[in-house]
DNA sequence: TGTACATCAGTGAACGCGCGTTCACTGATGTAC
DNA sequence: TGTACATCAGTGAACGCGCGTTCACTGATGTAC
């Protein structure tokens, strides 16, 4: 029983707002388009008022990086007791629901930028989870695991960032071949 | 025999000049940092001179990715008679040589902004290219050279952007692997 | 060969803009007696 | 229950910065006679 006061509360409910908010600018220009002051206009807010929430542009940027890959680790982990082909769905459904939250994990990385170390071990669990969705299927499972994740990342990424849009090509088929081939 | 006058000549240095300097810009801050004011002054010169060889900010970019996109299809071009895995290693190489020219062409896109008509058909001499190598292996080519380019794509995409770093694991092995699982 | 003119690369000042961030402040909310 | 004080969210002004882009200009280079 965890006591939360009025003033709590509400301070975890204008920061749940201003991350969501920062995902809404993401996702139209972009994490590199991510401004503290057009989130504060969009909240009715100035800019100032954001570093009651957060100490710096890079905080919020990082602390969004952090959930990025926490609800990808937690998306994986809902899954229940599923084989790899049904990981690999999970995987997709995720990248989907949200492209640019994907490309913020796993995409292109700004050359300066380094992503906060607990991030490593959230991805480590779904690593963690593909390796033993892989035990069953031969030898070195973590080797396959690998092998696993680069492929669904190749169809994935590609398909997320438009390359296969001119193509006559239906991504989902493709994205289940890929699975096939994994087993 | 194109004659060229020596203003001529001058124009098109200039210009290699500063897509020079461009791309040293792209590999230190990615693509969103690039500045014509920066490469100005990294030349010895004004912002606004630039306007002589590049009508916009956004021109320039363009040209670099045409570029690219460009340089990809000759690398691919230059392979010579080689089969689909010595391909993959051309690919592979060119990705390497220069991180950041790969994620422009096959990173994360920038939301808004829209790559050039004329760069499909320049991916698509790649795409021909691999087609091509995968004739003779087996039934629907284009479906195969399709899954191998995206099973490259992500070993690749994935140990350029840092991912493989702390994980005990050579890349060029899990490349290797990869490639194998191509024919 | 020399002179008059046209071309054009580059400068410097200026524009408006949005950014991150600081600071002193107001005013509402919560706490202690 | 009421009063005095502390906490703290949010404001508004200000800072310095770098950006893309325009414009009128200088001065060197090339062209025509």
């Amino acid at each position: 029983m965890t006591s939360t006061t009025p003033r709590e509360r509400y301070r975890t409910q204008v920061k749940a707002e201003i991350k969501a908010k920062a995902w809404e600018q993401i996702a139209v220009s972009g994490a590199p388009g991510l401004s503290l002051n057009a989130i504060a206009k969009q909240l009715g807010m100035t800019g100032p008022a954001l570093y009651r929430y957060f100490s710096s542009r890079d905080e919020l940027l990082t602390e969004l990086i952090r959930d990025a890959y926490g609800s990808f680790s937690a998306a994986v982990a809902a899954a229940g007791e599923v084989d790899l082909a049904g990981l690999a769905r999970v995987v997709r459904e995720w990248a989907l629901a949200d492209p640019q939250r994907y490309f913020l994990t796993y995409g292109t990385p700004v050359p300066g930028y380094q992503a906060p170390e607990d991030t490593r071990a959230t991805a480590q669990q779904v690593m963690d989870r593909l390796v033993a969705a892989c035990a069953g299927l031969g030898p070195d499972p973590e080797m396959r695991a690998v092998r696993a994740w680069t492929r669904l990342h190749g169809v994935l990424s590609l398909e997320l960032a438009g390359h296969f849009s001119g193509m006559d090509l239906d991504p989902s088929e493709l994205f289940e071949a890929e699975v096939r081939s994994l087993s």
